[in-house]
RNA sequence: GCCGGGAUGGCGGAACUGGUAGACGCGCCGGACUCAAAAUCCGGUUCUGGCAACAGAGUGCGAGUUCGAUUCUCGCUCCCGGCACCA
C-alpha cells in the first residue's frame, strides 16, 4: 500500500540515514492537504471485501444536506472517524462509507424562500458539504456514495414496498393530520406552533386522511425481545425502546349498551373493574360522530375538540374537558349503569377509541371526575393496610381489593387473573396482549419525497406499479408554494392507466416518510453500484453495522425504524442477520453560550459568541460581558445548542481555516466525553492547538538530537524505566480508552500526561534517545485516529515510509510495566491520614504494620481501640477505631 | 403529561468493579525570556484556618445502607433529549 516514492516529498528530501528534515513550526495549512493527497494516491480508505483481515463496518449517521457543516457534523463524524482508524490499526477490514439524507422538509422552505427547486438546492448543498467533509480529512470509503434523491436509491424501495403491498405487510386507513384551513395543506408537527399554521398563522385542525401503514406491530414481539440481545447498545436507549413498544397483558371486554352496539375497550387493570363509575369516548369515535349529527351543540364540542395539532405532547398537555353522551352502559359485572360521556383526551388511534374510567386508581380518570362530579370508588386498598382517600387522589398502585364482590382480598395480581378468567367463562372478555406502538404510517402530502409507487383505478382499487416501470421518478424542475403537495397538481404527473384494466387511472400523489430512506441505507452502501438486485452477497459480508454512531435524537424512531427494516430485508431473503447494528454509540449535543439584548418590543437581539468579550473576576469567573464593537454590556444568557435562532452556532470551517482539520478533531473528542453534550470553547480550541504544537517540537527537537540507536532494556537506569512504565501503562489505557470505553477525552488526556513526563524526562538518563524515540512513536500511533494529519507527518519525520494510517497500533510490553513499589493510601475511620510506599505484591500483614507504623497514623489510633483493620492491596488501609 | 438522561473547583471534565475526589485541559495568579508585546517555558491554583506541618468542610437538595458512597437505595429540585409529519 502506497510506494515511498509517494512519501518522499518536499517536506521530507531523503537523507542519509534515519533523521529527515522537519519544519520547525507546526502549520497545519501546508501538511494537511498534502497528507490527504497520500491518503489519496494510496488509496488506502477503500474497503475491498477480499481484503485480508476481519471486516468491520464503522457508521455515522449519514446527514440531511442542509448546506453547510455544523459542528455536531464535525463531532458525529469525528468520532466515527476515530473508530475507523483504530479499528484499521488493529489489522481489521474496515468499511466506512458516506452518504445523504437528501429528501424532506427544509428543501422545500428553501425552494419557497429562494424560488429554487428542492433537487437543485439539495445537490448544491451536497457539493459544498462534501468538500468540508474531505477537508476533515475523514477516512471515507467515497466510492460507495450516494443521496437517497437519486433514482437508483429509491427504486429499490418502491421495489421493496410492492413486494410488501403484495404480501400484506401495507394497508390503507385514516389517520389524523394537522390541516391548515388557509394553506389548504397538511402541516408536520413542527410546522404547528402553539396550534397555529407557521405560516398562516390559522388554527389547525385534526382531519382524518386515507394513508399507508406498514404493519411493524407484526414485528413487535421480536423487536421488543431481540433488545435483550443487543449489550453493544447504551441500556438507555434500549429502555426507551421497549417503552415505545409498550407491550402490555391486560383484558378487552364489552360494556353492553341499550339498543345499540356494545362498547369495547381494553383494560391492563381488570383489577379495578368493580371502581369503574363512567366511560368515555374519542370525539372521532363513530357513535360519537352519529350522535353529533343529530345534537347541534354535540356537533360544536366534537368540533372544538379537533383544534390543535395532532402531536402527542400537545394532546397530553391540554385541559381535560367532555360532555356527557345521554345513555349508559352496563357494567358487564355489577350490572350497574354507568354513564357514557365523551373526552377529548380519549385518542381514537389508541386501542378502540373508549376506555372505562376508574377515577379512584387512575390519575386522568380521577382529575376529570374531579371536574366533572363523577362518583370515585375505591376497590383497591393498600396492601399494607394503610389508608387512602381516594376522594383526595388516585391510588395507582396494585393492593388488596375491596368493594368487588366474590373478589374481595384478592391481590392485585390474583384478582386480575381471575376476573380475566371471569369474564372470558361468560363470553363477555378475553386476555389481550396490547401494544403501545402502532403501525407506521408512512404516507406524507408532500413533494421531496420518494413517490409511493401505487395505481389508483375506479375499477381495480389501489394497484401496485408493476416492477417493469420501475422506478416512479419524482419531476425535478418544480418549486413547491406551500398550499398543498405540487404534485396533485401536475397531470403529467399524476394521469396514468390502471395497469390491470388499462382504464384511465390516477398515481398517488403522496410519498414516503423520509424515514423510509434512512431505514436501510446501511445495507445499501455494501452494494450501492448494483443496478440489478436492491442488496447483494456484499451485504452479508459487511452486515451487521460493527459500529454505528449518531445522535441520542434518534433513540426510538430512527433506530426502530432501521431495525424494523433490516428484518423486513431478512424475511425477504435479502440478508441473513437480524439485526443491523452490533454496537452503538450515542453522541450528545454541541452546545455554546447565548447572549442577547432586550429589544423594546420586549424581543431578544441574540448576540454570537464570537462578538462578545468576557469580564472576569479575581479567580477567572465571569462577571460580565460586552459587546465587542460599542464596548456596551449584553445579557449572559446561558449555554443551549446551537442554533440559528439563538444566534450562538460556531461555523467549523472558519476553526479549520484558522487551526487546521486535526485542531478541530482533537477538541471535539477532548473536551467532553462523546455520550455527553460538548460545551463550545474558543479557548479550549486554542488549548487543543498549543497541544499539536507542543507534539510537533517534542518531534522536532528529538530528530534534530542524537541519534537514537537500538533500544536496550536492560541498560536503562531508574528514569528510563519509570518513563517505559508510564508508556506502556498509557498504551494499556489509551487501547482500552478507545476500543472499549470509548472515551476519547480520557485517552487524549493520557496522552498529555504522557507527553509531560517526556518534558521532564533527563536529556543525559541511559539510553535516553532510544526512549524518546519509543515514547513519540507510542504517542504519534495512538493519537493517529484523532489527529491523522499532523501524525502522518510526524510519523514520517521519526522515520518511517509507511502510512500511519496503516501501521499496526502499538503493543504493550508487561515487562515494562512491572512497578518495584506501589503507594496506597491510610484512612482511620474512613478519613486520609497518610500515604505509604510498599513494594509491589507485599502481603497484607505487612502492608498493616507499614501503615500502622507511619507518623501521622500513629497519631491519630493512639490511646484508641482499634476494632477492625481493611486492606485493599494496591488500594488502600483503613484503620476503624472507637475511644477506649 | 408520559418515557429516557444529566448535575463534581472560576469553567469543560477525571475518578472504569463501593476504595486516596478534582487526572488532563481552560481560565486566573506569580516568575523566566524580551527594549516592549505576542508566542513560548517554569511554578501555583477546591474552599476555610494556618508561615508550615496539619486540621475542618466539600461531588444539585434531603434521608438511608456501608469500615468506606461522586459511585448503591428511597424521596425531591432544576436542566436537557424524545413523544410517531424536523431530521
Amino acid at each position: 500500500m502506497g510506494g515511498a516514492g509517494i512519501l518522499r516529498s518536499s517536506l521530507f528530501p531523503a537523507t542519509t540515514g534515519q533523521v529527515r528534515r522537519m519544519q520547525e513550526h507546526y502549520s497545519p495549512e501546508a501538511i494537511e492537504a498534502q497528507v490527504q493527497r497520500q491518503w489519496e494516491e494510496a488509496d488506502c480508505f477503500r474497503a475491498h471485501e477480499d481484503a485480508a483481515g476481519e471486516p468491520f463496518y464503522c457508521l455515522s449517521m449519514f446527514p440531511y444536506p442542509s448546506g453547510k457543516l455544523h459542528m455536531g457534523h464535525v463531532r458525529n463524524y469525528t468520532i466515527g472517524d476515530v473508530i475507523a482508524r483504530f479499528q484499521r490499526m488493529q489489522g481489521k477490514s474496515v468499511l466506512q462509507p458516506m452518504g445523504w439524507d437528501a429528501f424532506g422538509l427544509p428543501a422545500e422552505n428553501a425552494a419557497m424562500q429562494n424560488h429554487v427547486p428542492p433537487a437543485a438546492w439539495t445537490r448544491q448543498n451536497i457539493e459544498q458539504m462534501r468538500t468540508q467533509l474531505k477537508r476533515l480529512g475523514f477516512a471515507y470509503d467515497w466510492s460507495r456514495e450516494f443521496a437517497t434523491c437519486d433514482a437508483d436509491y429509491y427504486r429499490w424501495e418502491q421495489w421493496l414496498f410492492v413486494r410488501l403491498l403484495k404480501k400484506g405487510l401495507v394497508y390503507r386507513k385514516k389517520a389524523t393530520v394537522n390541516w391548515d384551513p388557509v394553506d389548504q395543506t397538511v402541516l408536520a408537527n413542527e410546522q404547528v406552533i402553539e396550534g397555529r399554521g407557521w405560516r398562516s398563522g390559522a388554527v389547525v385542525e385534526r382531519r382524518e386522511m386515507p394513508q399507508w401503514f406498514l404493519r411493524i406491530t407484526d414485528y413487535a414481539d421480536e423487536l421488543l425481545e431481540a433488545l435483550d440481545g443487543l449489550d453493544g447498545w447504551p441500556d438507555q436507549v434500549r429502555t426507551m425502546q421497549r417503552n415505545w413498544i409498550g407491550r402490555s397483558e391486560g383484558v378487552e371486554l364489552e360494556f353492553a349498551v341499550d339498543g345499540g352496539e356494545p362498547l369495547t375497550v381494553y383494560t391492563t387493570r381488570p383489577d379495578t373493574l368493580f371502581g369503574v363509575s363512567y366511560m368515555a369516548l374519542a370525539p372521532e369515535h363513530p357513535r360519537v360522530q352519529a350522535l353529533a349529527e343529530q345534537d347541534a351543540e354535540l356537533a360544536a364540542f366534537v368540533a372544538d375538540c379537533a383544534q390543535g395539532g395532532v402531536a402527542e405532547a400537545d394532546l397530553a398537555t391540554m385541559d381535560k374537558k367532555g360532555r356527557a353522551l345521554g345513555f349508559t352502559a352496563r357494567h358487564p359485572l355489577t350490572g350497574e349503569d354507568v354513564p357514557v360521556w365523551v373526552a377529548n383526551f380519549v385518542l381514537m388511534e389508541y386501542g378502540t377509541g373508549a376506555v372505562m374510567a376508574v377515577p379512584a386508581h387512575d390519575e386522568r380518570d380521577h382529575e376529570f371526575a374531579t371536574k366533572y362530579g363523577l362518583p370515585i370508588r375505591q376497590v383497591i386498598a393498600p396492601a399494607d393496610g394503610a389508608e387512602v382517600d381516594v376522594q383526595q387522589a388516585a391510588f395507582t398502585e396494585a393492593g388488596v381489593l375491596v368493594n368487588s364482590g366474590e373478589f374481595d382480598g384478592q391481590d392485585s395480581e390474583a384478582a386480575k387473573a381471575a376476573i380475566a378468567e371471569h369474564l372470558e367463562q361468560a363470553g363477555i372478555g378475553r386476555r389481550r396482549r396490547n401494544y403501545r406502538l402502532r403501525d407506521w404510517g408512512i404516507s406524507r402530502q408532500r413533494y421531496w419525497g420518494c413517490p409511493i409507487p401505487v395505481i389508483h383505478c375506479d375499477t381495480c382499487g389501489a394497484v401496485p406499479v408493476p416492477e417493469a416501470d420501475l422506478p416512479v421518478r419524482l419531476p425535478e424542475d418544480v418549486i413547491p408554494d406551500g398550499a398543498g403537495s405540487p404534485l396533485a397538481r401536475m397531470p403529467e404527473f399524476f394521469e396514468a392507466t390502471c395497469p390491470e384494466c388499462g382504464k384511465p387511472a390516477r398515481r398517488e400523489t403522496d410519498t414516503f416518510d423520509t424515514f423510509f430512506e434512512s431505514s436501510w441505507y446501511f445495507a445499501r452502501y455494501a452494494c450501492a453500484d448494483n443496478e440489478m438486485a436492491m442488496l447483494d452477497a456484499r451485504a452479508d459480508h459487511w452486515l451487521p453495522v460493527d459500529q454505528y454512531v449518531g445522535g441520542i435524537e434518534h433513540a426510538v424512531l430512527h433506530l426502530l425504524y432501521a431495525r424494523f427494516f433490516h428484518k423486513l430485508l431478512r424475511d425477504e431473503g435479502l440478508l441473513a442477520s437480524d439485526e443491523p447494528f452490533t454496537r452503538l454509540l450515542t453522541q450528545g449535543m454541541v452546545i455554546a453560550p447565548t447572549f442577547y439584548r432586550e429589544r423594546g418590543d420586549g424581543g431578544k437581539d441574540w448576540i454570537n459568541p464570537a462578538d462578545v468579550e468576557l469580564e472576569r473576576a479575581e479567580d477567572g469567573s465571569v462577571k460580565a460581558a460586552r459587546h465587542c464593537e460599542d464596548g456596551q454590556p449584553v445579557v449572559i444568557g446561558g449555554m443551549e445548542k446551537m442554533s440559528k435562532s439563538k444566534n450562538n452556532g460556531v461555523d467549523p470551517q472558519a476553526l479549520i481555516e484558522r487551526f487546521g482539520a486535526d485542531t478541530a478533531r482533537l477538541f471535539t473528542m477532548f473536551a467532553a466525553p462523546p455520550d455527553l453534550s460538548l460545551e463550545w470553547s474558543d479557548s479550549g480550541v486554542e488549548g487543543a492547538h498549543r497541544f499539536i504544537k507542543r507534539l510537533w517540537r517534542a518531534v522536532h527537537e528529538h530528530v534534530n538530537g542524537a541519534v537514537p540507536g537500538t533500544l536496550e532494556v536492560d541498560a536503562l537506569d531508574d528514569a528510563g524505566r519509570e518513563l517505559r512504565r508510564k508508556l506502556h501503562d498509557t498504551i494499556a489505557k489509551v487501547t482500552d480508552d478507545i476500543g472499549r470505553r470509548q472515551t476519547f477525552n480520557t485517552a487524549v488526556a493520557a496522552n498529555m500526561e504522557l507527553l509531560n513526563d517526556l518534558g521532564k524526562f533527563p536529556q543525559d538518563a541511559a539510553g535516553a534517545a532510544a526512549v524518546r524515540q519509543e515514547v513519540l512513536e507510542g504517542i504519534v500511533r495512538m493519537l493517529a485516529p484523532i489527529i491523522p494529519h499532523v501524525t502522518e507527518t510526524l510519523w514520517q519525520a521519526l522515520g518511517h515510509d509507511d502510512l500511519v494510517a496503516a501501521t499496526p497500533w502499538p503493543q504493550v510490553d508487561e515487562a515494562a510495566r512491572q512497578a518495584a513499589q506501589e503507594t496506597l493510601a491510610v484512612q482511620v475511620n474512613g478519613k486520609r491520614r497518610a500515604e505509604i510506599a510498599v513494594p509491589a505484591g507485599a502481603d497484607k500483614d505487612a502492608i498493616e504494620s507499614v501503615a500502622r507504623n507511619d507518623e501521622n497514623v500513629q497519631r491519630h489510633i493512639e490511646g484508641q481501640n482499634v476494632v477492625k483493620v481493611i486492606v485493599v492491596p494496591g488500594r488502600l488501609v483503613n484503620f476503624v477505631v472507637k475511644p477506649q
